[in-house]
DNA sequence: CCAAATATTTAGCCAACGCTAAATTAGCCA
DNA sequence: TGGCTAATTTAGCGTTGGCTAAATATTTGG
């Protein structure tokens, strides 16, 4: 209820701003400028520019030289961001026929425009669901939020079984490769083989093989729990 | 595929005033700036401004002091506006439990994040329907629109009986009160009386006598073709 | 421990879009 | 037709949120 914690009178950008920083820390790590610049593909000193303005609204604290941390407004509204964005997502893919590898430039819009209602609605209409397509955590409306432990395919170790908990959302490319090799949430795999020094690792999926790089393999989360 | 055809370059202020100017005229009789601007709650000289950088991007054409009627490109670019709104009103009501009378607002917002993909989505899912919940034709995605010959309920005679077609819905106090008497489109009305000197007008609608004021009978359309 | 490389901020600029106050034009009426 | 009023535009300004170039701080490697 503070005068800075009042929604609708954030800008769009200032809620990507706010999201991009929360992404980068979502611990409340200071996140760097250059860091922020470079996620929102924006030049470093309108980024400076920008945090200068942030912080007078209450948003986030700013150690000139140091880096940024959202304070606890700040981070609700980017919470409030999140749970939009994959809520989105979710219903789009469920509703209306998008796939894992194109919902993210409309969420990415669509975020900025839906009310708290619609968004609550479009939550029913799901029945809650706690992951979006990719296997990302919904944030709540209270705004808390699980971080399921995952590792990285690119982790563990050879021999050993887990299953596909999330992707990385944000290349479609990636996504669609991933998806025609099967390599989706809820698959389970098993580690075949890694080659050294950042080679490639193989890992099974329904029975087939795969060779996958290792920059893919990093973005694969996992978790063990095999079935 | 004129670039000034090229969609979203268009700021949504852009996107307002096209809309604005296509509301005020349908026809394509010039709209003046004033007319703008209290449609839009603006002041006369920020409509200048606007109005100077829209003609200069080819959407609109301005005789200083005449007024301002759109290009093909403008027309298109309102149509496509038009036809976005209404079906998202279309769709909220339909599938995510909203009224009629709390669409607009949140439409208003969604029509300039939507895609065109994902309002056609919309389409399909809806069945291409060819009115919006207040009874506004959609206008096709190829731009053609068919304005259905209303008359304001207002105007018709005493003892005739018409059916309602469509209500402003711009008002959401109003289309709660028009809900609540039961006068929402499809419904047949006969006009039993009207007062003179822009008196009140009394309806049957569904048995029921009402007394509605005169500004209401000019907002209620109808048409006459009784089943 | 100092210098070079790197990160960050400051300075100064620009475009979009809003505003008010003042000037100008149009339209009307005597 | 001449002037009054109302509509419209021009002038000048402010904010948001970008940018580049230059200055400054930090970090790192020799």
């Amino acid at each position: 209820m503070s005068p800075t914690t009042d929604h609708d009178t954030l800008t769009r950008s200032v809620e990507d701003y706010l999201k991009a920083i929360y992404r980068l820390s979502p611990e409340g790590r200071p996140a760097s400028t250059s860091d922020i610049a470079h996620l929102l593909e924006l030049s470093a000193p309108s980024v400076t520019g920008m945090v200068k303005r942030l912080s007078e609204l209450g948003l986030l604290e700013h150690i000139p030289y140091k880096g940024v941390q959202l304070t606890p407004a700040g981070r609700r509204a980017a919470l409030r961001m999140v749970r939009r964005h994959r809520l989105i997502e979710a219903y789009l893919v469920r509703f209306l026929g998008y796939g894992w590898d194109t919902v993210h430039a409309e969420a990415e819009r669509l975020e900025h425009a839906v009310s708290d209602t619609l968004a609550e609605r479009m939550a029913a209409a799901l029945g809650h669901p706690a992951v979006d397509p990719h296997g990302d955590p919904i944030p709540a409306a209270d705004g808390s939020i699980h971080e399921l432990a995952c590792t990285p395919l690119a982790a563990i170790a050879v021999g050993q079984t887990a299953e596909i908990r999330r992707v990385d959302e944000r290349d479609s490319e990636r996504l669609r490769y991933l998806a025609a090799l099967g390599l989706v949430p809820g698959v389970v795999v098993t580690l075949l083989d890694r080659q050294p020094f950042g080679g490639p690792v193989t890992v099974e999926a329904r029975g087939e093989p795969h060779v996958i790089g290792p920059e893919l393999a990093q973005v694969v989360l996992v978790s063990e729990g095999a079935p």
